[in-house]
DNA sequence: GACGGTGCCTAACGGTGTTCGGCGCGTACC
DNA sequence: GGTACGCGCCGAACACCGTTAGGCACCGTC
C-alpha cells in the first residue's frame, strides 16, 4: 500500500470511481454470499472466537462441512471478508474526500468510524499478512488511493499518516490507552503535524 | 499507558531503574520460569500457531498436562510471556535514552529494533487487550516511563509518538509496506515532525 | 427415463486447551 | 525406621477446531 504505484502516478478521480464498481461478491454464487454474509455478522457480534466453520454452519443451518462446497477453506473466507472490507473503505475514503476543506482529516476521521462500527473485521484486516493470492484483486489498492490522492502522490507522507491512523485506531481498540485520554485531542494535534499548515516553515 | 500517572509526575532515573529490577520472573518456581523461556523460544522460532501446550511440553520433554502444574493455563503463560517483554522494553528504552542527543529519536529506534528482533513476541504483546490481573504489575507503565519522560511529561505527545510507531512496526512487520518503501525515511520524518525543531516556527 | 452435477449429510482424522484420577518418589515427622 | 504427605508427572478423556472422504437425494438436461 502507497507504494504500489510510481510516484508520478496522477490519479483521476474516474479511476478510483471505476475501482470502487469491482463488487468482490460478484465472483461468488448467491450461496456463497449469503455465508459471507453471515460470516461477517458472526464476526462482529461474537468476536473472532465465534467464527469457526461450525458456529457459521450452525447460523446457517448447514454443517460445517457444507460449507466448503462453496468457499475453498477458511482462510478464503476471511480473504473475502477482508476484499469486502476494503471495498467498503474504499467507498467511505473516497465520500468522505469530496468537498471536504481539509481531506486529509476528512480521511482519518473516516478512518478511526470505520474501524470503530467493525472493531473485529478491521482487526482481521490488519493483524496478519495479507494474502494477496486470495483477495479481490485491486481492492487494497483502491481503499488507499483516496489518502495517496490526498497527499498529492506524496507516498511518503501517506504511509506516515496511515500509520499514525493504524495505530491510534489499534490501541484504541485494543484498549491500551487509558480511559482517561483524550484521544480526540490526540488525533487533532497529530493530524494537524502531517496535514497542517505547510507553509509554517515557508518565508 | 501514557496516562496512568498525573501530568505533574516528575520522573526521576533513579525510580526508572527501581522499576526495572523488579524482574518479572522472580514470582515463579524455577520449573515454571524454565517453561516461559522455552514458550518464548518456541513462539519466536515457529511462530504463534506452534505454540501450543503439547508442543510446548515436546520441547520440555513432559505432557502438555504436566504444564498446568506449574502455570494456571495458556493465558497466564502468555501474560508471563508479555510481562517479561515488557520487562526487556523497559530496560532497553531507559538504556537508549541515555545521554542521548536526541532521546525521542532514539527511542524510537530502540522500540522498533525490539519488534523487528522478537516480531512474535511484539505481536503478542500488543495484538489484543491486555490482561492487566495477570500481567506483573506496573511492568507495562515501566516501558512506557522512558518515552514520557522524554516528552517531559507530555501524555498527549507521548501518546501520539507511540501510535505513530506502533502503527510503522506492525504494518512493517506485517508486510503491508510495499517492499520499495524507504521506511528509515519514513521514520525520520515522522519522529522529525512529533520531536523535531520545535523552534522551526519561532521567529 | 437415465445421467450428471449440486448441495447436503455422517463419520472420521489429527489438532487444540483443559480436567481428572492415579502413581511414584522424596521429604518430613513421629 | 516407618509413615504420611505432597509434588510432579502420566494417561485418558471432554469439547472444541479445520478439513476430508464417501454417500445420498434431488433436479435439470439429454
Amino acid at each position: 500500500m502507497f507504494g504500489a504505484y510510481p510516484n508520478t502516478v496522477r490519479v483521476r478521480k474516474e479511476e478510483v470511481i471505476q475501482m470502487q464498481a469491482t463488487r468482490v461478491l460478484d465472483g461468488l454464487t448467491p450461496r456463497a454470499r449469503e455465508i459471507v454474509q453471515v460470516a461477517r455478522e458472526l464476526l462482529e457480534r461474537e468476536g473472532p472466537a465465534a467464527l469457526s466453520m461450525r458456529r457459521l454452519g450452525d447460523q446457517i443451518g448447514i454443517r460445517a462441512s457444507s460449507i466448503y462446497e462453496h468457499l475453498r477453506d477458511k482462510d478464503a473466507l476471511e480473504a473475502a471478508l477482508i476484499s469486502v472490507g476494503f471495498e467498503e473503505q474504499a467507498e467511505l475514503f473516497a465520500r468522505a474526500v469530496q468537498g471536504a476543506a481539509n481531506p486529509i482529516l476528512a480521511l482519518t476521521s473516516a478512518y478511526r468510524d470505520f474501524a470503530r462500527r467493525q472493531p473485529n473485521l478491521y482487526r482481521l484486516m490488519t493483524e496478519r499478512a495479507l494474502r494477496h493470492d486470495l483477495l479481490a484483486p485491486g481492492v487494497e489498492e483502491a481503499a488507499a488511493l483516496p489518502l495517496l490522492h490526498a497527499t498529492g502522490g506524496d507516498h511518503e507522507q501517506a504511509r506516515a499518516i496511515w500509520a499514525f491512523a493504524h495505530g491510534m485506531v489499534i490501541l484504541e481498540l485494543n484498549h491500551r490507552f487509558p480511559g482517561s485520554a483524550d484521544l480526540d485531542t490526540t488525533w487533532r494535534k497529530g493530524i494537524d503535524l502531517f496535514a497542517g499548515q505547510p507553509d509554517a516553515d515557508q518565508p
